[in-house]
DNA sequence: AGATTATATTCAAATATAATAATATTTGCA
DNA sequence: TGCAAATATTATTATATTTGAATATAATCT
């Protein structure tokens, strides 16, 4: 399992627009850079420091291709991500049952709403 | 489905040691403030903070108990989102088939390793 | 070799986020 | 009513992230 520091390294990494869109289009399969710049619609500068974030933690990799790098996804996790982040939840958490929750073991008080 | 932007928003809400280690534990059971904090360990400000954030985002809701606040899950993705943190991938993705990818429809070279 | 294509790196400015300290609010109780 | 407990808010400072501009590298083609 990872460690509480790199699931929530993970979780900044992909906390971003740009970088979820480009994870969820290379979800369909492998695209080279000017490609995704063009997809994206930002600068190549911009494109290559997101690509450079990604693939520092591992989220991403990438094949040459003649003069292209085909940038495709590794960590195992980001399709999972994708899908529970696109899941359509029909309803909130129930909330808990009515019993006293205690502060230190102690009950302070009457229980309402 | 939530948008892109609700997506990533609700990413960089997770995306914090403190909110995650309190959202793991939540998710055993309802905790008053007094107890967050001391779990936690940091100051109550600091709790009431966090709590706030999650609570604007609507990842977490509270009942009154007393004087207490009882605080519990509400957004039904983070029980999905925390389990699939902790799940163990054995493998990276399998690296896409060798076919060219294209720019723009028009494949410029050698495929190589 | 030199030009061109494709992509990456570096730096600085702008902006966002987090922690701390100080203070305020709310509720129950004597 | 006034006090104490529980929690929230605000302001400030420190730090991190993001973007754009400029420049660099690397591979292919002529």
């Amino acid at each position: 399992m990872r460690s509480l520091i790199k699931r929530v390294e993970l979780l900044r990494v992909l906390a971003h627009p740009i970088r979820i869109k480009l994870l969820e289009e290379l979800l369909k399969g492998v695209k080279c850079v000017s490609d995704i710049e063009e997809f994206l619609d930002i600068s190549q500068p911009n494109v290559s420091q997101h690509l450079s974030l990604l693939r520092r933690y591992g989220v991403i990799d990438y094949y040459m291709d003649g003069r292209l790098r085909c940038y495709f996804l590794k960590d195992p996790i980001i399709p999972d991500i994708i899908e529970i982040l696109k899941k359509n939840y029909m309803k909130e958490l129930p909330v808990p049952a009515c019993c006293p929750v205690t502060k230190n073991g102690t009950y302070p008080g009457e229980r309402r709403r």
